[in-house]
DNA sequence: CTATTGTAGTTGATAGATCAACCGACGCTG
DNA sequence: CAGCGTCGGTTGATCTATCAACTACAATAG
């Protein structure tokens, strides 16, 4: 069969980088979730939300900045919120200056979850991903990986509760 | 904050890696998924099952083979090879040998459509990202992508429906 | 001031995938 | 060949995230 098609490109290396790239993260983003959650209850989303929180100022986001920080739909944000709220790790409040926004704002119990939660993750990404890698190739790896649309915001949004469109951040845990 | 706890290696490249490595992943799989459900109707799971198959010998697999290939538990795969049963694209066949196993066979039906959605999906690929590297690029980061766990199958599976393994494969359409 | 258009967030229905529990069939051991 | 552990596959309950529709408010135009 031949790979067929368009430009074609779609041979050997092209293949296995592309293979590579697609189950590397099945496999690594299921078992960090499965720490995550077995040692702390949390998914790696739960965490992700917490430390965006974390990280801005007076620990509090509108729910569409998570959204978009997060490439979940403003409708996945209000559901995982509502869980972390009821966890108490999180609270609603009602912007003063425009009535349509409502921040989530971490709470003290949400911020010593993160920090404890931290540790397993940051641990899981180093063993899991970084550990294989030298210091220059993971230069390098940034530097390819970073001109991937998403990692640079390309996104394309067309549907109903549009598809966010990704940015990057800093840091993975607090301190 | 810095980034803290364990040997911690996860800073400004580590992280731009690891960062971009999440974020693009998001961003691509959910186009290709876009242009995937709109043109053909398939979603790329879908896809890949199909492809699977018309790889195979045959042109079927038994459900575990496929549960391995995909990164879906066998439940998952029991359910979406149900789908692609009813749409027609595949049959069920049960293993003679071993009564245990029951194969799923792509039908001529599926090939086709197989074929056609290929076209698309590959020029996606191709556009989000193969287009953004050279063909060195590409084998280093073959290189690099390969040593993972998932794409080089170190999976731990504990759970009930354990996780499945990874398999690296080749080719992306058929012809 | 009112009407229109756009934005932030939530909700209902639904698809996709998981876990846990199960069934039937295999295969080994005693 | 009876008993026991294991394997392949399916099912029920549940969770997560989506889309589409809707509410409420804001901002702008007429």
């Amino acid at each position: 069969m031949a790979v067929s098609t368009p430009s074609s490109r779609l041979d050997g290396a092209a293949l296995g980088a592309w293979r590579g790239y697609l189950q590397s993260h099945a496999g690594i983003v299921r078992e960090l979730d499965a720490d995550l959650i077995a040692h702390h209850g949390l998914t790696v989303r739960d965490y992700e939300v917490l430390l965006y929180l974390a990280q801005a100022d007076e620990r509090q986001l509108p729910m569409s900045a998570l959204s978009e920080r997060t490439m979940l739909t403003r409708s996945g944000i209000t559901r995982l919120v509502d869980g972390l709220v009821d966890q108490g790790m999180i609270e609603r409040i009602s912007c003063e200056r425009d009535a349509r926004v409502s921040y989530a704002r971490l709470t003290d119990a949400g911020h010593s979850k993160l920090r404890e939660a931290g540790r397993t993750h940051v641990a899981g990404i180093e063993r899991l991903f970084l550990s294989n890698f030298t210091a220059t190739e993971l230069e390098q790896l940034a530097e390819l990986l970073g001109r991937l649309p998403g990692a640079t915001g390309v996104a394309q949004c067309t549907a109903g509760d549009e598809a966010p469109a990704a940015r990057p951040s800093s840091r993975c845990s607090v301190d």
